[in-house]
DNA sequence: TTGTAGGCGTTATCAG
DNA sequence: CTGATAACGCCTACAA
């Protein structure tokens, strides 16, 4: 059984090794400001001790925290895990901890945890998308914290943002499946409010739909949480609509496959009898089967982008520059090209 | 665009509600104890300034934070993804603010965030199964930080634990399918060095094979890396073994998956050709086709409880109580039974 | 109910 | 290269 007490602190440290506590805070933080012997005996006490820095003394005395902050939507699928997953990789290689919160899809949620994050210290925050109160971009404003969006891309919006055109990039999709003979297309859409990427993935259908002498209006169009039973509802439902679609374009690959699943219980043969797509290419969107035509957002490409854009405007302290990435169309076995048969 | 300067302190809202920073700090911490009047310009002050207390003076005053830390070995897929999320919602219910970071499996990452969550004051943290360095519980020990472990559940182990039989779930499944026939098992794991969860669950097949008259020895076994095309590799060497295994039982179900896969490349079919199971049952496991029979792990529960265990633990400074949960076998289509047909 | 003041563990500045 | 020492922002006895 190790000893009791307090954990060690520097000035424990500095007693043991017969230093000043300043000298071990160099030993800690810039080694090369020590001479070898005296370096190697303050080790020998830190390593004695089992010493570890006081992250809270270390922040509020050097006013940053090499952390920086992401609040993700919902862990619960893997629709940013790639992409988080490449942000922190590049944090770490930068000498960054990143700390990761998920909302729930709740704005609420999401708020609570930005000032949670803040008042934690965060150097910098990265956020998903650009829907959410002005009070909140007033209070990091305020705060001078740097922040970033990420898995959406708007000049317009009042941070900026590595990311892609949701609205065009489901555009390209959805023209791609008139031209391939598609006329009654449904969609099923995650929740709209407080999501622009969902919202601008329905425009961009419509946009289509528009551009290819079809009626936006006659879209069928179902919102829903993002889960794979409420697809598969949804799906359901849309099937009994006159006439049927002969597409259910969805908001995301999670979406698609509960699509999947309720043509499935419907015996309805995909593409053969209706066409399913998805948007994000996760993992899931080509082990399911069949392989979903879906867009592919380069999520590791991003992820690591956002962390450099990120770490340059906290350590330059210079606002961030956007970036707009490239979604490309992942073409799978879930469409039925009705031209070609 | 809003005011400039440095974020307000607790001085700048005293100075302007003319009260003392003891009492702007009751307001925040403790309101009951501050007059009705008083609060009330206090909270003026705050939202005029839109101040937020600053975690690390806070934490360092007040010797807690309210924070818990999470290692988990990877969120790139969501086999901890729905146990992390329950255990978070029962955190903030309780006030507790979840942060978590992955190690991608690896004990020194694992370490590494280990003592950077203790250095930045976790009151507690959540390991995912046992297999460390005695160095790291010592450390653990010495710095007084409640530790709990989950997906594993071992009384044996240096900390408490929240999960379940890993060894004895497997024995059951790998039963089953012996009884129903199957007598040349192949399985792929995941690597089982620093890993528990998986070399029990490997040494579960062996129990089974042993009570039923099997060579344990005759065991066909493959350790890879958690990822789907590992296991579709791997998959397809076991398929040339001589004689074929009649069922591969897999380690998680995103190796099952990349089982399925391997099958189809191979041009066999799942169950009439060779079976296969998963482990976790996640969400995928019955998303793919055929559906795989799997051991169903209680994540939700799990992390729900280990929420309480650990918040028990830091509040009422005990040890934690470990508690076994059970786990139990999810039957789909992906095993044939080769007794009744 | 409110105010005063000491201390939490580091870092950084400034001398030596 | 090393040592004092003043912040950093907040909490909490203790006193009034």
């Amino acid at each position: 059984m190790p000893d009791s007490g307090p954990p060690p602190t520097l000035d424990d440290v500095a007693r043991i090794a017969k230093v000043s506590t300043a000298t071990v805070s160099r030993c800690v933080n810039d080694p090369r400001l020590v001479s070898r012997p005296t370096r190697e005996k303050v080790q020998a006490a830190i390593n004695a001790l089992g010493y570890t820095p006081n992250f809270a003394a270390r922040s509020m005395a050097a006013k940053r925290t090499l952390t920086i902050g992401a609040i993700i939507p919902t862990m619960e699928n893997a629709i940013f895990a790639r992409g988080v997953q490449a942000f922190q990789e590049e944090l770490h290689a930068r000498g960054y901890t990143l700390l990761i919160s998920s909302s729930a899809y709740r704005a609420d949620v999401e708020e609570e945890q930005i000032r949670t994050l803040v008042a934690r210290g965060a150097d910098g925050l990265l956020l998903i998308g650009h829907d959410r109160d002005a009070a909140i971009y007033d209070y990091l404003e305020r705060q001078r914290v740097p922040v970033l969006a990420a898995w959406s891309f708007d000049l317009a919006a009042r941070i900026p943002s590595i990311g892609f055109d949701n609205r065009r990039a489901m555009q390209s999709l959805a023209e791609q499946v008139i031209v391939a003979g598609h006329r009654r297309l449904a969609m099923i859409s995650a929740s709209s409010a407080q999501n622009d990427r969902a919202r601008m993935r329905i425009y961009g259908v419509r946009d289509a739909m528009a551009a290819h002498g079809l009626d936006p209006e006659t879209l069928e169009l179902i919102e829903v949480s993002y889960d794979v039973q409420e697809g598969a509802d949804a799906f359901e439902t849309l099937m009994q609509r006159q006439p049927r679609p002969t597409i259910v374009l969805c908001g995301n690959d999670v979406l698609a496959v509960g699509a999947l699943r309720g043509a499935e219980k419907l015996g309805l043969r995909v593409p053969q009898d209706v066409s399913v797509t998805g948007f994000d290419d996760i993992e899931l969107a080509q082990v399911v089967r069949p392989g979903l035509t879906t867009v592919h957002v380069p999520h590791r490409e991003m992820g690591r982008l956002a962390a450099q854009e990120l770490v340059e405007m906290i350590e330059e302290k210079r606002t961030g520059r956007s970036q707009e990435l490239t979604a490309t169309i992942v073409n799978r076995a879930s469409v039925l090209d009705q031209v070609k048969g």
